[in-house]
DNA sequence: CGTCCACAGGAAGAAAAGGGCA
DNA sequence: TGCCCTTTTCTTCCTGTGGACG
């Protein structure tokens, strides 16, 4: 009898964890029939060889957008395979996406793809964080078409240029070309892209090449803040994703359940619990859903027991949470992360609601004892305000009138703590400025 | 009811960081 | 190399304002 090893758990509840896998496609889709139909129209098109419409998704993350657009290419390319036969091409690879870099554009056979699938998240797309503009959208699409070496920068060309260059490539690969821009409403007040690409063929500036556009975003009124002409060209067509009710999230669960998990580790109530879970928090969405499944699937292989019981579940949604924030703050830039810090030691030393002011002053204090130069405070003032729109720390005006004057003071936000904080930038390796010791100290 | 404090946050432009092109 | 782009961040300057005080 071998001896067992270290890494090995008491117990394995989980038999396949594909089925937790971000970019996981189950071979049906639950509770998004009306949507999956609506799409399938819009789709429509393209199987038959005519050009595609454009359409706009919105619903809140975790509801099913890219996961129907996923399952629905995935189909499409299958069928257009199967009509014309394997040389006529069902282009770049669709594994993209989900991935986050996704591999330079490979169409098998040249020239005369019929299809080619184009899928860029809008979001985070140049210096860490901040919005994509018009601009870096037309910059990373561009990237999409040309090999890894062959790689536009992200700054640096005038912006017609960039556009040219798009359509270059666009026509230089022809058929049809659906380009499908996630979390859009990232790209903010200037919709030129947006606008351009629906209506490039119509303008004479490709030949070649027809192109769709498929919009995904969760925020509701992007697309009523959009110009009325990208409105017409872009929103052709809409499908909207509810959220799911706790009832469809268990559904959901319940079939990852079955690929994935022993039969028997696992109760009706604890996923139904789960699904409640998720449905209270995130409104609704099945990522967060299957995260505390699995969460609470390995804690309860961790602990040697043989079934999801709900107090692991519940267990597993705390510590998500907890996961999620110190991911939240882990992403703040340098300024952010010093604000933080100085906040964090003003609750430490129960000061906390702090003036801006004084909290400036602390905060360039450990600037300056790390050998950098601290922002000015209006600069300051702007991280602090994004900060707060992250929900991480709160803000309360204050009026002591006349003689007093009106100020702002800020405190960290409910759920954070000064340890979070700390252990966040712990775990930031590449801002060496921070001096961790100097806060113990104080 | 007007005063007046102490800041909020807009505007404009300078600076920094990245890069193309001849 | 020098000069030209771009975007984003930071600074400087400034006007606007909620409400306790008198």
């Amino acid at each position: 009898m071998g001896e067992k090893s270290v890494f090995d758990s008491q117990t394995n509840i989980i038999t396949d964890a594909v089925v937790f896998e971000e970019d996981y496609t189950p071979d049906e889709i639950y509770c998004r029939d009306e949507m999956k139909t609506e799409y399938v129209q819009i789709l429509r098109p393209i199987y038959k060889g005519r050009p595609p419409k454009n359409a706009f998704l919105y619903g809140d993350t975790g509801v099913g957008k890219t996961a129907v657009t996923k399952f629905l290419l995935e189909k499409l390319a299958d069928d257009l395979e199967k009509k014309h036969g394997e040389q006529t091409i069902t282009a770049n690879n669709l594994s993209i996406l989900s991935s986050e870099f996704p591999e330079p554009h490979t169409v098998a056979s040249g020239e005369n793809a019929d299809l080619t699938v184009v899928q860029l998240n809008c979001q985070n797309l140049p210096t860490k964080g901040e919005k994509g503009t018009s601009y870096q959208v037309a910059v990373a699409l561009v990237n999409q078409f040309l090999s890894e070496e062959d790689e536009l920068s992200t700054t640096g060309h005038a912006p017609q240029a960039i556009y040219n260059r798009l359509y270059k490539e666009i026509d230089r690969l022809g058929g049809t070309i659906l380009i499908i821009l996630d979390e859009v409403d990232a790209i903010g007040d200037d919709d030129t892209v947006l606008y351009e690409l629906p209506r490039s063929r119509a303008d004479g500036k490709i030949s070649e090449a027809r192109i769709g556009v498929i919009g995904i975003s969760n925020d509701y009124t992007f697309q009523q803040n959009l110009s009325p002409k990208v409105q017409d060209s872009l929103c052709e067509r809409e499908i909207r994703f509810p959220a799911y009710g706790a009832d469809q999230l268990a559904t959901i669960l319940r079939e990852r359940v079955d690929v994935g998990l022993i039969e028997g580790s696992y109760s009706e109530s604890s996923l139904a619990i789960i699904a409640a879970l998720a449905r209270r928090d995130s409104s609704g969405s099945a990522r967060k859903a299957i995260d505390i499944l699995q969460k609470a699937a390995e804690i309860a292989e961790d602990r040697g027991k043989e079934e999801i019981t709900e107090a692991f579940a519940r267990e597993a949604f705390e510590e998500i949470r907890k996961d999620e924030l110190i991911e939240d703050i882990k992403q703040q830039d340098a300024h952010k992360l010093n604000a933080l810090n100085a906040l964090a030691e003003a609750h430490r030393l129960d000061k906390v609601p702090i003036r801006k002011k004084t909290l400036h002053s602390t905060y360039s204090k450990i600037v300056e004892d790390n050998g950098n130069k601290p922002i000015a405070v209006r600069s300051f003032h702007n991280h602090l305000n994004r900060l707060v729109m992250f929900g991480l720390v709160n803000e309360v005006t204050e009026n002591r009138g006349k003689g007093g004057g009106r100020y702002n003071v800020y405190e960290l936000s409910q759920e954070m703590t000064p340890q979070a904080v700390n252990k966040a930038i712990n775990e930031t390796d590449d801002i060496s400025w921070v001096d961790v010791t100097y806060i113990k100290d104080v």
